[in-house]
DNA sequence: TTTTTATCGTTATATCTTTCACGATAATCT
DNA sequence: AGATTATCGTGAAAGATATAACGATAAAAA
């Protein structure tokens, strides 16, 4: 495997990762100078310890008795996720979703910015979401390449989300972001980032069901 | 403690049960009659010691040469996640995402059915979402006792997440799922599932940034 | 300056999850 | 009917992740 270099490939496991967003989220709403790993913890609902284990993939180090530099440790987490670079974003199906992801004030915040809005709908072309007009897929090369896009956001109806995906890989887009519950099959070097609501939406049913179940049970016994 | 049995507290561990959901939605899409656990496995993903495995916490059993009777395991699914029966859901926040999530119309699959729409914003009441007109505030706890709901959805501004996820417990709700990126806090008994987006995008980002940093290292060795 | 204390970093232990391996079994083939 | 085969179910091994334990260290107190 050419290319490949066995000195420190550190890949930080997925829990982690996911913790770490956390970690990011709660640094942008504190004020003070230091936090410990306990705070941390308390704050995202975790514990010292595994707070400490995550840090350890990252370059920051804490002060005994003092804490963490907040300020360093946000701009690590920022750097690592690439916060401050602003990254071009296309987005394509102008329905609702669309439109409310169009619209969501959040993305500024995380150096996103969609530059481009494409739907298939005659009806829909050149109607506005936002400032931004609706184009034809037919545009969608030329934008792609002038704007150097990376990434893709689908939320077309489940049955045309492969075809989507596979336009955007053609024209070069790397990662996905998909928010139909299609499985869209891509060459491995596209990442894709699920979004399907209808799977949270089973975990909290889930979770009233286990519970009456509970109630239930409680009542018998 | 009281009212707590020993015998068979069968958990499912949360990877099975997200892998379950996966399953579930795959036979929802097919017409065959049998699949075996490698079918299975292939369509979503994984492998087939996994499907095999995450199946032993269900009642359901296979046949050996034969696979696994699709419509019974089907139903043994949704019976899990309780998709046949009908959950009322309330949703506060009649903005764009609110408007998406009104007019999603993947609910209906999943036994979730929007009852009432509510905002806080007077220009807003009596506009109408679909076929829902939004309720002020004050309708609220009337809303949730005719209808028997368990579930709200909140997808307002961050700043008000909290104040309207206390409404809503206050007002008896046992399921929150909760659009902002506000961390909510509520009581033990009622189960939050976060649907934070900006989360999402950390991910994508990171890995565009780990792309870039591999395509930097391969071309400076 | 010495002692005490809070908090870190890290190694060791425990738990949880996945993968492997293989015997059991129902369908198909000879 | 007996042999063969595909597939299951499960217990054991391996791997990944989380928790616990504790010595090290910087700040604060004595």
């Amino acid at each position: 495997m050419p290319g490949q270099q066995d000195k420190e490939p550190i890949v930080i496991p997925k829990p982690t990762l996911d913790r770490l967003k956390l970690y990011h989220r709660l640094l942008n709403e504190i004020e003070q100078k230091y936090i410990s790993s306990d705070e941390i913890a308390q704050r995202v609902g975790t514990n010292a310890e595994q707070v400490r284990k995550d840090l350890t993939y990252l370059k920051t180090t804490g002060k005994p008795k003092v804490g963490y530099d907040v300020a360093q440790l946000r701009q690590e987490l920022e750097e690592l996720f690439g916060v401050k670079k602003t990254t071009k974003v296309i987005l394509v199906g102008a329905g609702h979703l669309g439109s409310a992801l169009v619209n969501y004030p959040g993305f500024a915040n995380y150096g996103i910015e969609i530059v481009a809005v494409f739907d298939n709908d005659p009806r829909k072309i050149g109607m506005f979401i936002g400032e931004l007009s609706i184009l034809p897929m037919k545009d969608l090369a030329r934008v792609i390449k002038r704007f150097r896009v990376e990434i893709g956001i689908i939320c077309v109806p489940k049955d045309s989300a492969q075809q989507v995906a596979d336009i955007l890989v053609s024209n070069g887009i790397k990662g996905i972001w998909n928010f139909t519950p299609a499985r869209l099959v891509v060459p491995d070097d596209v990442f894709v980032v699920d979004e399907d609501m209808s799977q949270s939406l089973l975990t909290l049913k889930h979770f009233l069901e286990m519970k009456k179940q509970k109630m239930q049970e409680s009542q018998r016994g």
